[in-house]
This record gives C-alpha cells, sequence and structure tokens, in this order.
DNA sequence: ATGAAAGCGCTAACAG
DNA sequence: CTGTTAGCGCTTTCAT
C-alpha cells in the first residue's frame, strides 16, 4: 500500500494524506481520523528511502565499532550500549545502521556515511587520545556524540562518559581496606581515553594513602582473555608477586581466573580478583570473596542516554548537547554483604 | 558532488555517466576511463537512498537481534556473529540494519522492515521451536537465512548452523574420560533450537557408555550469571554434589565459577568446569584443568557465511542457498596438552 | 555509443 | 482546510 493508492482510495490529494499522518496542523480533525484509520487497516507504511530522499533525512544513525586488526576482537561492553541505543532509536523512529570496522579505516567510514547520506549522525565509539575522528566530523559538519571522551581534543565535543576513574578509585579503596598493598592492574589499551581515566583513579587511591604505584604491577593491552592469563601466570611466579588483581573487564579476568587455577591457589584466600564490567547484581551472600562491578546495565543506559542526546540535537539542534558524566552503579563489597552504590 | 555536477563537468549526460559507472557494456572504454577518473578526483559517492528508491533494492540487511524482556540481556555470541557478517556487507556494498527488538515484538518489527523497503534479506537469529517467523518470512517473501536452524518447522528453510550437537558430545566424552561420572549440565533454554541440541550431545554421550542423564543434574534457563551461580551453589551443596560442570556460555560460567570460589572449592582439583563459546586458543601450558570450548572465531566465520548465503539468494536467486553446518573449532584436553581438533 | 525523459514514493512550496 | 506542482538523486526505457 502506497501513498498514492492510499489517497485514491480516500478521495483525497496525496498532500492531504501526508499531512494528515504527519500530524501537519492545517488537517481537519474529521480527516485525520478517517485518514489514519484507513491507513492503519490498510497497514499503510511509508517508505523510508522515498521519504528520506524528499525530506533530506536519512533517519537512521551509524554506529560504527572499531575492531582492533590484531585480534579482530569487539569489546562486549559495545553490545550493552547499543542494546540501550536501539531502545531509543525503536522509539523515535531512527534505524541503526552498524558497522564493524578496522581502526585505520574508522575516519573512510564516516565519510563514506556522510557523503552518501546514508545516516543523520554518529555515534562515536572509544575515542583515543588525538584522535582524528572529531575534527573530522567538525568539518563535514555531521553531528554526533561521543561514547567515553577525548580528553585532550582541542575542539568541544558532546559526550556521554561512564565515570570511570572514581569506579576504579573506588575499587583500589576497597582492595586496600582489606589489607592488600600490593595491587595488580590488568587494563585495557591506555591510548584509549577510559583506560587512562581508570589508571588515574587506580593511582589517586594509592596516592591518598600516601602510596605510589608500581609500573612492575601495572598492565595495559588490548583486553583478551589470554592477555589477562600471561599477565597473571608472570605476575604470580615472581617472588614478590600481587596479592590481588584489578581487571578492566570480564574478558581478561576469565585468563586471570584461569591461571589462578592453574596454579592451584585458592581464591579470595591466596589471592582476590575484582572486575569491572561484570554483573554481580545477584549477589546476596557467600564467602567472603572482594567484588566490585559496574553493573553492564549502567552501559545500556548510557546507550540511552547517548542516542537520546544525538537525536535532540539532529532534531532541535546544538544547543540540545551537552556533557553527562554517568556513575555506574557500583556493587562494592564482600560477596558476603555487598554495599550498593548507586548514582548520587 | 552528485551525477548531474558530475555529468555536466564532464560535458556528458547523466545517463552515460551512470552507465559508465555501474559497468554496463554500452560504453565506450575512453568515456568509462575519463568517468572514472572525474569521479574518484571528485570524491563522488552516489547517494544510496536515491538509487534505493530507484532500482527498489535496499542494499541493506536487517540483523534482528532477541532480547528477553526478562533480562534484558544480549547473548555475547551475537557479536562475533555480526562482526563476520559485517565483513561481507562491507565487502559487497550492503549496509546492516540493526534492531534489539523484544522476543514478542519480533514478528512485527520483520513485517515493518519489509513494508518500508528498508532491507533486501534479513538474518534470523536464534530460531526456537516452532518459531513463527519463517513461515511469516515465507508469506511475505523476503530473503533471509536463519543462523541456526528451526528444526521443527514445517517449511524448508535456508541455515547456517554450528554442530552444537557434535561439540556437547566431545565435551562430555572428554569429561568420562577423565573419570567423571556425575557431570551437570548449566544449559540455555531448552525452548531455543541450539539448547535442546547441545542436551542432546550430551545425552548421547552418556548413553554411548551405557549411562543415562540425570534430570536432576540438567538445568536450563536464560544464559546470566546468576543462573550459573545459583545453579552451582544448590547443586554442591547436595551430599550427591556433582564432580563437573558443563556451561554453555561464558556468562552463566563466571557465576559458576563464583559460586566455586564461595565454597572454597578448588579448580581442577575438587570440581572441574568446562565451558562452551570461550575462546581458550591461546593456552599453552598449565596445571592440569580440563578444557573445552569452542572458539568465538568459528561463531565469526558462522556470520560470514550466512551473510554470504544470504546476499547470494539475493542477487542470484534461492538456488544460491542451502545448509551448511559448521564444526567448531575445539579446544578438548587438559590444559597441560590441549589437543585441538580442527573441522573435518 | 550517447542522450532525453519518465519515473521510484514521498514531502514541501505555493496556490486557492 | 485542501489540492497542484515540483522536485529529492538516481536508474532505466526508448530514441537517435
Amino acid at each position: 500500500m502506497k501513498l498514492k493508492e492510499l489517497s485514491e482510495l480516500l478521495q483525497l490529494s496525496q498532500t492531504t494524506v501526508s499531512r494528515a499522518l504527519n500530524g501537519y496542523p492545517e488537517v481537519s480533525e474529521a480527516t485525520r481520523r478517517r485518514v489514519h484509520e484507513a491507513a492503519t487497516t490498510h497497514g499503510y507504511r511509508p517508505d523510508r528511502r522515498a521519504r528520506s530522499l524528499a525530506t533530506g533525512r536519512a533517519m537512521a544513525i551509524g554506529h560504527v565499532i572499531p575492531i582492533t586488526s590484531r585480534h579482530e576482537m569487539v569489546n562486549p561492553v559495545f553490545t550493552d550500549f547499543i542494546a540501550g541505543a536501539s531502545e531509543t532509536y525503536t522509539a523515535r523512529g531512527y534505524d541503526m545502521l552498524l558497522s564493524i570496522v578496522a581502526d585505520e579505516k574508522q575516519a573512510a567510514n564516516y565519510r563514506e556515511l556522510h557523503t552518501r547520506g546514508a545516516v543523520d549522525g554518529l555515534i562515536v565509539h572509544a575515542p583515543k587520545l588525538g584522535d582524528p575522528r572529531i575534527s573530522l566530523l567538525n568539518e563535514i559538519g555531521l553531528p554526533y556524540v561521543v561514547h567515553g571522551r577525548a580528553s585532550d581534543a582541542r575542539e568541544d565535543h558532546f559526550w556521554v562518559d561512564m565515570n570511570n576513574t572514581h569506579a576504579f578509585r573506588r575499587a583500589t579503596e576497597l582492595l586496600l581496606d582489606l589489607g592488600h598493598r600490593r595491587i595488580a592492574l590488568v587494563n585495557g589499551l591506555e591510548s584509549m581515553d577510559f583506560a587512562l581515566r581508570r589508571r588515574h583513579g587506580y593511582e589517586a587511591a594509592l596516592h591518598a594513602r600516601g602510596l605510589s604505584a608500581d609500573p612492575a604491577l601495572c598492565f595495559s593491552d588490548e583486553m583478551t582473555e589470554s592477555f589477562g592469563h600471561d599477565t597473571a601466570r608472570a605476575l604470580l611466579a615472581r617472588p614478590d608477586a600481587p596479592t590481588a588483581f584489578l581487571v578492566s573487564s570480564i574478558i581478561p579476568a576469565l585468563g586471570v581466573r584461569r591461571a589462578i587455577e592453574e596454579l592451584g591457589l585458592r581464591m579470595g584466600r591466596d589471592i582476590s580478583v575484582i572486575t569491572h564490567d561484570d554483573d554481580l547484581s545477584y549477589l546476596k551472600n557467600g564467602a567472603e570473596v572482594p567484588v566490585f562491578t559496574a553493573t553492564r546495565s549502567s552501559v545500556r543506559e548510557a546507550g540511552r542516554r547517548a542516542s537520546a542526546m544525538l537525536l535532540d540535537i539532529i532534531e532541535q539542534g546544538p544547543a540540545a548537547g551537552g556533557h553527562e558524566l554517568l556513575e555506574a552503579e557500583l556493587i562494592l563489597g564482600t560477596s558476603t554483604g555487598p554495599n550498593r552504590e548507586s548514582p548520587p
């Protein structure tokens, strides 16, 4: 069923039908009702391509997910973020265009999406220090919101980010409170903004107690299971092995745990591992195992916020943009009695 | 730069330029060369919306990911599958349209994507027994490929699937070989086709040795961390506790491991846990911990295959469709010396 | 081998 | 309030 057929059926012009459907004020209530009824009973859905061509708006948002060419690996947090964003788009009538693209081809992909008119805006994922994508987008004038921040970017940009510094500071404090002094940090690539902030949080907690970070305990790489495994194996073989691991994501944490299993150490006794981006909200009771997590639902909420901000910018102009720093819902404590921190 | 401008620049008609660019034979080689040069130097990219409208082809494929309304959770295997599919689309000039939609709204979403002309085809994810989506798609005549199978579907359908039965049979055999007799199965929802097959594999291995599956050791639910945790806690409290867990995905496996930690049991000694959909290809040596995994890269390959099949169907007709059963690359053995099984 | 012209399905001036 | 008339940027008959 196309607009033309519908209008003939109703003995009206295409224009009137279109206006009725799109909520223009100059249509009489009577005809609007008639039109709506006919549209629903005949299951009329406007063709997005035609509408796009006519309006110049794509009604689609692009998400370009970076993939490291070395490991061809996608960080699982993107899944949660995207699930949140998808909610927004569905509710507001937009499509989501996803491409998974190697780091070095990101900029070209952005340009292409823009010149082809495929999207009205972009979410920028995984910003790095000195990320060239920000100035590219400013140059071509495509609206965007950054998931995370590009701290050192000259140009201002709208973003939605989790408070990574705070989360890692609190996690480190928990371990210090439990008496740990040699705490290994298994972090993501510190060329990524979020990873750098996480390290700052870790260091801040140590400094606040007059301690300083031991470079021999700080590791930064792509967050693979093997990275966690090999790092933990190497560290635990040392005479001055750490007593705790603070891990940036569940993927390397799987590797850390496997290393511990291989060595026959007992978790929560010989060694402690606490992990970010996990989901432990179910924990009610158990043995004395330290726990730290920013629940995955926090990331989903970030996806909702960032996408909503982007649509507002597109529909209402740049004044609708801003900066949102979200506190993750932290589960912090031991699993016998987790004390929950909620957003302020 | 639009076609009209380019054609004026070249002193040619839009028609000729369009034909030259799209490889029609009736253009002289000389002009074709000129056109191509001008197009690249001016960075001309055809507007996909306009082209779509003119050709009736969307040049986009839809992926509709189901999300359980109960846990709002996305299975991480989709990420790998989609990464593989994305490679194909990029190479062949298609876009990927992603929507994450609650189970009960899937069918409506399919219809909408079709009537709006938003996609040329669909990948069906997570088929269930008696899945209504197959007949819906046949009815509306939208090309599709199923990721997985709908075993009991009346109608034939094209699919690409991992050999889940075989993987779980081999995993169970490994545990039996290691002397385990009480093996708990922590499975996904058995209304899902893949989960049912996994259980069949588990049972087949037991039956082959004259054993039978103990219903008190078989659990099926959404694959959350809390499901793994609570199941393991409950089982390990019993007098006849299992000596090994066979877990369907890393997410519930995290919960199972946490339960074991809480109880102070020693992994690989008091209890063994082996997990599907992990990525242990890095394991070279270590203690005697049993290992089982279908590497995540296997799923990525499935994504590549399924998407390629779909594009072939769209471009060449249904004769290009088929059924592909992929063997996961299994890492099977103990981590001291994993013996790798590759596809036959 | 090239061009003119008619759409694809919809929206948006510009009348009335 | 409703209708007429141009397009949006591209492809595709049909001529030449």
